[in-house]
DNA sequence: TTCAATATTTAGACAAAACTAAAAATATGT
DNA sequence: ACATATTTTTAGTTTTGTCTAAATATTGAA
């Protein structure tokens, strides 16, 4: 299994979480950042190795092999990330791309020794649950912070975007995983909401407050 | 600079140290195990990117820059040999393939702060020295315990040999680095040693004294 | 010194993973 | 329904790193 090969399937996993259906080639080509014509040549080789399900024209998706190591891939990826964050002191928003590289190394007693000295995280320094060694996900029962009813309070768990961008956003402003969040008021006019974490008070647009997992 | 490059930089680098003069073609593609053709054409690389001093069929050296970046290759690799060893119950059999992956991840805050976390260790698991971040390498100042005179104490610093047999037959003997080892006498017919490590004695074969390095 | 053994390079091929440009299939709007 | 727009695939090329087989240079023994 190629690095290539494994970032196809880790894309058509994402890419399967986020929308109904078959995931098309121009889905996972705008993913990757790469071409139609090279996604097509990729999924026929994952096709023939029997982790995709493809039909010309049809759009492909995850059989039950091809779901099993994207999850490995992606296990390996959110135990790197909370590894750098916990033991390195690297930030949230610099550990993505050092990840992209360190969930290709392949070594099943690394990564499972890793996860032990890590003390078996359930997430990841985003929120993101950690698959087990069995590929098993926690089940996530969170909401975003802009569905929440004024009044109502509850912790900040987990980010929907993660880009660099909104991760300094969230730094500067001094919202983190675990801030207990009490909803204040919601603007009607733009969505936007106000709210306390713990003496302090913040307005948040709809943008931001719809990029945030509470429980 | 792709991972094969960095592989060919470390191997004639390994090669200056154990030869004299020159490093040539085929010593290379034994040592990587490949055939001379490939290294023909990879040295040529090397050479118009500046790493390796090579004219045709005179061998190859090392430039400055390719020196530079085959120790921190190396670098990348004790330090992730170490942390295998100290942090992740890693034996040191066991640790060699794995950091031949990792010694190529790109990021140069991941090995300064690996470099911290671990202590800022002088030798990885074998005694082999580990560069600084400027490249620079503590000399060791080592004898082999073949060569050294009977009744002399000396602690065992390092291995020559790194095969997983010979790890192997120094774990079942109870042989580890930091041990004090007395040389009690030395056999002229097979050049074996007989010596003792706290209250054993041991019987070594000319081959095993001759990979150790004392200090 | 000469020629055979050895070492090295060249030439040509291949596989992986990407690309561009063109062709083919599917979807859509009137 | 049918023409047009969009999506997807195919065909052919490129780069990287490997290989085999053949050619060439160096070495060294008689
Ligand atoms: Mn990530
Ligand atoms: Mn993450
Ligand atoms: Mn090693
Ligand atoms: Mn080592």
């Amino acid at each position: 299994m190629t690095q290539s090969e494994e970032n196809y399937l880790k894309a058509v996993y994402h890419l399967e979480g986020s929308q109904m259906g078959k995931v098309n080639t121009n889905a996972i080509a705008d993913y990757m950042r790469t071409k139609p014509s090279s996604v097509t040549d990729m999924v026929k080789k994952l096709s023939e190795k029997g982790l995709l399900n493809y039909k010309r024209y049809q759009g492909v998706s995850l059989t039950v092999p091809g779901t099993k190591k994207a999850l490995s891939v992606i296990r390996k990826h959110r135990l790197w990330e909370t590894f750098l964050v916990e033991k390195l002191d690297f930030s949230w928003d610099e550990v993505h791309e050092v990840a992209e590289q360190l969930e290709h190394i392949e070594s099943e007693k690394l990564i499972d020794q890793l996860d032990s000295f890590l003390g078996f995280p359930k997430a990841d320094p985003h929120g993101d649950p950690i698959p087990d060694k069995n590929g098993e996900l926690e089940e996530q029962h969170t909401r975003l912070l802009s569905l929440l009813p004024v009044n109502s309070s509850s912790i900040c768990v987990g980010v929907r975007d993660t880009s660099v961008s909104f991760l300094n956003y969230l730094d500067k402003n001094k919202i983190a995983l675990g801030d207990q969040i009490q909803v204040l008021e919601k603007e009607a006019f733009d969505d936007s909401v106000h709210i306390q974490i713990g003496e302090r008070k913040l307005h948040l647009s709809n943008r931001i407050a719809s990029n945030l997992f509470m429980k």
